[in-house]
DNA sequence: CGGCCGTTTGATGGAACTCAATCTACGTGG
DNA sequence: CCACGTAGATTGAGTTCCATCAAACGGCCG
């Protein structure tokens, strides 16, 4: 199937992120090849994880994106993070987890079972993706607490470029772009008409280049420099 | 010494919020009241771990509170999280742990190394401690995102309220505030101004009593509707 | 063609920020 | 004992950023 081949693939997006935060040995590898074979496909604005539900076990996203959601009584929506290939649904590790909150797909979507970690390689590519989970919620508070509209919609596409960097999605510089103004609104706690002005000062003054799906940071280090961003580094052994 | 007889007391506050997540054996409980031994105290504003700093081990807040800060290059503050009697600083599994934000006190603060977990009963309690402080991040960013300043405030105080309950910090429906003003406007993305109108509206209304360091919830369970306010819930058996 | 989703634009209002000054409580030293 | 300094809280006036409301526009698919 074409899961399988892009996924024994070594350029697969889902394994080279997880390779690059710790180096996978084999049984890793293969692991995560037979894990694929049983993908899943979701169509864009599908739920696939109600808050509240309790969570069977850990899934990993091999394509495309989705965002953690938190759905509020009077119809308020604020999404608190993004998910990208690579990354990990529901990965925590006390005995009765229960979702804290509703994941949705933004993009069409495919995704497989996580691998029970049978080797501490891939254990410790958990622990770290884990770990910079984390780090991508603080960062998000900051956003929210203290920053501007546009130093908003500035950071997180560097973020987004950071960690699409990590698994190779990133061509000439630019990268997919699946997410709405809508749904870039509820990342950021703005609204879509603030959003859509934000976008287009930063059009006009040609620092993005955002069409047909696809975004284009011009200078990416004059924009690093100018909203003060931070690259979330991981400790463990680059590549 | 007071430190010591203070935690060998089964209400100590730290104590009763490891054991409310998991029941603690008396391994774990002696385990915890020898690390209290060597006790470190700080003062308000003093800096206890630095952004970017190696985690040489997880530390246990015994007393007082702290909070997980981040400076923007052009003087901004933003805390993150704030840190109760209970909670852990550094608690995460992974082999080489950078903090990923400045921790300041609050208050006069006591802190101690958290055991190592020995017993299974102690390593739960981190782990559900540790899916607690990703639910209030969590918190922190629909607080942030999409609740407006009042909102912000009563939010955070039912957080507030709900956490020291579980370590027996609430008496006649009121705690111990120890947040300024500023402390609490850096916690909330607001100005201090903005706090201090936000805190007078709700005073005038009488729907909170703050003063002398002390806050009442006049009625916590009308402003829990009117936030829409949730409670993180520890799936392990309560109590 | 017509409906829908996402984007774009305009006009207006309001929540929160900024600047600046005053006030209070408290500790410290002359 | 009082003068002083400082940190935190309070108040006022003016401004700005972003929200709101409303409508039109464009592409895409059935």
């Amino acid at each position: 199937m074409t899961a399988f081949s892009r996924l024994a693939d070594p350029a697969h997006p889902a394994i080279r992120r997880l390779a690059a935060l710790a180096p996978l040995d084999p049984s890793a590898r293969t692991a995560l090849a037979d894990a694929a074979l049983r993908s899943r496909a979701l169509r864009p604005a599908r739920e696939l994880l109600a808050e509240g539900a309790p969570i069977a076990n850990p899934l990993l996203i091999l394509n495309g994106w989705a965002a953690r959601v938190r759905f509020l009584t009077d119809g308020r929506r604020q999404i608190m993070s993004l998910l990208l290939p690579g990354d990990l649904i529901g990965n925590c590790r006390h005995s009765r987890p229960l979702s804290v909150s509703t994941i949705v797909a933004l993009s069409p979507l495919t995704v497989c079972a996580a691998p029970s970690p049978g080797s501490p390689s891939l254990e410790e590519a958990y622990h770290v993706s884990h770990a910079l989970d984390e780090a991508y919620l603080l960062a998000q508070i900051t956003r929210l607490g203290r920053f501007s509209a546009e130093e908003r919609v500035v950071d997180l596409m560097l973020e987004l470029r950071d960690r699409l960097t990590l698994c190779g999605l990133v061509s000439d510089g630019g990268f997919a772009w699946p997410l709405t103004q809508s749904a870039l609104a509820d990342t950021l706690g703005l609204t879509p008409v603030h959003v859509n002005r934000t976008l287009q000062q930063l059009r006009r003054r040609g620092e993005v280049v955002l069409r047909a799906g696809r975004l284009q940071l011009t200078d990416p280090a004059e924009l690093i420099h100018r909203v003060g961003h931070i690259t979330a580094h991981v400790t463990a052994t680059q590549s």
